[in-house]
RNA sequence: GCGGUCAUAGCUCAGUUGGUUAGAGCACAAGAUUGUGGAUCUUGGGGUCGCGGGUUCGAGUCCCGUUGGCCGCCCCA
């Protein structure tokens, strides 16, 4: 037993761990790209005051803080979202629009361990800066949706359910409720799924029993499930604010439609999320089965740039962490076996046949290939089942008969065939089979 | 920060009312095996029984403490 341990909630990647990790990341980066999104990367210790100033005093407690040797106080990035909105804040101006970013990153937060939840974990970061309007929403849950598509999961595995903290303000306005009572309500709302009626418990010992009318109508837009319900439960209050608002929702749902992953979000406004930056609409994605804490979570966040500094920019964004959506990969299946398997793996008879095979080896890997072959010598058998075992989709057989007359034996491995190919043409026959569809 | 539960090999686990030198499977390595697949057989390496203290002639086993894991609460940017 080693004598240190790793500190509680950090992670170690051993290989098989970091080639899964990997693929990962490397599927959410495809996906960014392939909708035009931006990659970018920040210092992971920031000064403490930026997330004080965001999230308030009380959020020290939960980060890894302490005062550097130049006395700085200072902390390790718990998120990214007050770092993207310097980074863009700073060159607001000067960047062209519409300003669509990405990260993948690693974050600390000094919290206690539970499934899904570590100290250390990591983040797929999207945001669009200085869209307005609901077109920036639209981009991002179609990105979102996406990024979990892209491993296999179906509308089966995981929804989006979104809601909106502006209907929630212009509702309770209508209702009659001033900003503090609003954010109190919300509070409960947020409760609400898990505790139930007690969740209204902190807004009754600070202003009171609510009564039960209003209740009931706060209780009917928080169980909506679909847009004609959210219309009905909207009407019932009237307003121009809420009307307008209505149509931002219809845009937004009708772009999704048309996209074709309706059949990913749920409409729901019992999602209001915790900590109160958000200013228009929020999302959520979980498991279809209700088993995990939630994949990930955004909304927009119009005045919180502005807040830190920089000029007036409305802001959406949301957040995968890796943690939660690994266990879902592997809970259905959906983590590959093989994320790091050569393409290629040599089978070698002997030290003169060994010099053969070098040639060709760099020259593969030089073209691109993964090639992979037993550094000492191995009998036939054993090299073989080190092929299988690989993952390798071909074996080049460099054999003593092979080498005197001048060919290499290709073996499809999945197939279970061969052929034998002229040494100079071993890398055309090598490209072909994987360009041909071969894997 | 609070509560529950657990800790024996890299992994999953046995280990009798406390009793010799702590075991198995898997994994890893070598051989059987000098030309064709995840097999089989043989052999091998690998443990301060999480750590510290106590009780005892004797502790993996009982007691106390501590560290860590898991689950839940709080929180979840």
């Amino acid at each position: 037993m080693a004598t240190f341990q790793t500190l509680p909630g950090f992670r170690e990647f051993y290989p098989d761990d970091l080639a899964r990790r990997n693929h990962v990341f490397r599927r959410w980066r495809q996906t960014a790209h392939t909708f035009g999104f931006s990659e970018y990367d920040a210092p992971v210790l920031e000064p403490l005051e930026l997330y004080k100033a965001k999230s308030g005093d009380e959020i020290e407690g939960q980060l890894f803080s302490f005062t550097d040797k130049g006395g700085r106080e200072v902390a390790l990035r718990p998120e990214m979202t007050p770092t993207v909105c310097r980074l863009v804040g700073a060159r607001a101006n000067a960047l062209k629009r519409p300003i669509k970013w990405f990260s993948i990153a690693e974050f600390y937060r000094y919290e206690r361990m539970q499934k899904g939840r570590g100290r250390c974990f990591f983040q797929f970061n999207a945001d669009i800066f200085g869209e307005p309007g609901p077109e920036a929403e639209i981009e991002l849950i179609a990105l979102l949706v996406q990024c979990l598509c892209a491993f296999g999961l179906t509308e089966q595995d995981f929804y989006v359910r979104l809601s909106d903290r502006n209907l929630w303000f212009y509702f309770l306005e209508a209702l009659g409720f001033d900003d503090t009572r609003s954010r109190a309500i919300l509070n409960a709302i947020d409760k609400y799924e898990k505790m139930g009626d007690d969740a209204f418990g902190a807004y009754a010992a600070a202003f009171g029993p609510l009564d039960p009318e209003l209740k009931a109508r706060i209780l009917a837009l928080l169980n909506v499930k679909s847009l004609p319900a959210l219309e009905a439960v909207v009407a019932s209050a009237g307003g121009d604010k809420l009307s307008a608002r209505l149509q931002d929702w219809r845009r937004v749902l009708e772009a999704l439609e048309a996209m074709g992953l309706a059949r990913f979000v749920a409409v729901d406004l019992g999602v209001v999320r915790g900590l109160a930056y958000y200013t228009g609409f929020v999302f959520e994605a979980f498991d279809r089965k209700g088993e995990l804490r939630a994949l990930a979570g955004g909304g927009r966040y119009d005045d919180l740039v502005q807040k830190l500094g920089g000029p007036a920019l409305p802001a959406v964004g949301f957040a995968i962490g890796d943690m939660t959506f690994s266990l879902l990969l592997e809970q259905r299946g959906l983590m590959p076996a093989f994320v790091e398997a050569p393409d290629v793996y040599c089978v070698i008879g002997g030290p003169a046949e060994r010099l053969a095979a070098f040639g060709d080896i760099h020259a593969l890997r030089a073209a691109g290939f993964r090639v992979d072959y037993p550094l000492k010598e191995l009998a036939f058998g054993k090299q073989f089942k080190a092929a299988a075992e690989s993952g390798a989709k071909l074996a080049l057989i460099y054999g003593g008969d092979e080498v005197a007359k001048g060919v290499v034996k290709i073996r499809d491995l999945t197939q279970r065939t061969e052929v034998e190919v002229p040494r100079a043409q071993v890398a055309a026959s090598v490209r072909d089979f994987f360009s041909g569809g071969g894997h």
